[in-house]
DNA sequence: TCTTTATGGTTGCATAAACAACTATATGTC
DNA sequence: GACATATAGTTGTTTATGCAACCATAAAGA
């Protein structure tokens, strides 16, 4: 039932996250040496608007798992970009629904293929069945504290 | 030999940290519920300190995976509110010793016992041998990165 | 309908990160 | 010893986060 007993040091690198830190950098380096000018943060929003476009804010703070203000800046500068648009709903005049500009959509293949060769690069020497149970527990840890 | 090939969605959290980012502001949270007012990032900085006590700055920079201007002003924040002080080496003028303060060693148990309690929360319904798994997963990302 | 409450989004403020450029001191080489 | 190079730390700028307070609109309840 408990994990109170077991050893944890070495598991506060969980805490500071240095892993994932550590592929951030990594595709952050990745974007800029392909000539790719945004932030992570940006891309992770562009993300979710590929895989769906024209949702509202609240659905980015959902799926990107940040906190409002962080979205409306986020928006905000990929406005700027002109990577997205801001579109009033017309049903809930609250809701802006976010669309991705063409120059947006251009940039999923090329950035998706640098975020593929990231993620070989932090997982070479891992096996396949070494990152399903790392992937479980991560969803695990997300599913409890979120 | 080559991760090429399987399976990449719902993968990219890894890469954005949610599971990280959750245990973080969880941690955030129950520092603050116990009234201690540093922030993790702070936090990460004293726990390598009552490891071993006066390192420099740069010793700093790598057992937390942060550059030079983010200890910089690590440091400046935490001297501001007395948890560490500042000390110019003999050997090596160049270097700052950074020593805890009386106040930040009293700080070390209880802090201590709620970043335990945070992993406790996050892992509630993982096995040992999965902890085990992500562990060595984390670390081989982290060493293929660094 | 009028009032309360909930929801979607923005703004202000403090902290932190990434990167580049910089200063000061040490070390290495001729 | 003089000059080049490396190392330790700081500063400036842009971007992002977390939290609280706020505004506008919608939904619910009396």
């Amino acid at each position: 039932m408990s994990n109170n007993q077991f050893k944890k040091s070495e598991l506060y690198s969980f805490i500071t996250g240095k892993a994932s830190t550590a592929i951030a950098r990594r595709l952050q380096k990745n974007f800029k040496q392909a000539g790719l000018d945004i932030t992570i943060e940006q891309w992770s929003v562009l993300y979710h608007l590929w895989k769906e476009d024209g949702i509202s804010q609240q659905q980015l703070c959902e799926s990107t798992f940040r906190d409002k203000p962080s979205i409306t800046r986020l928006v905000d500068n990929l406005e700027k970009l002109k990577m997205v648009k801001r579109v009033p709903s017309k049903d809930d005049r609250r809701i802006n629904m976010i669309y991705l500009t063409p120059e947006a959509q251009n940039l999923q293949e090329q950035s998706m293929q640098l975020a593929n060769q990231t993620l070989n690069e932090a997982l070479v020497g891992v096996t396949h069945g070494q990152i399903e149970i790392a992937k479980e527990v991560l969803q695990q840890v997300y599913e409890n504290l979120k």
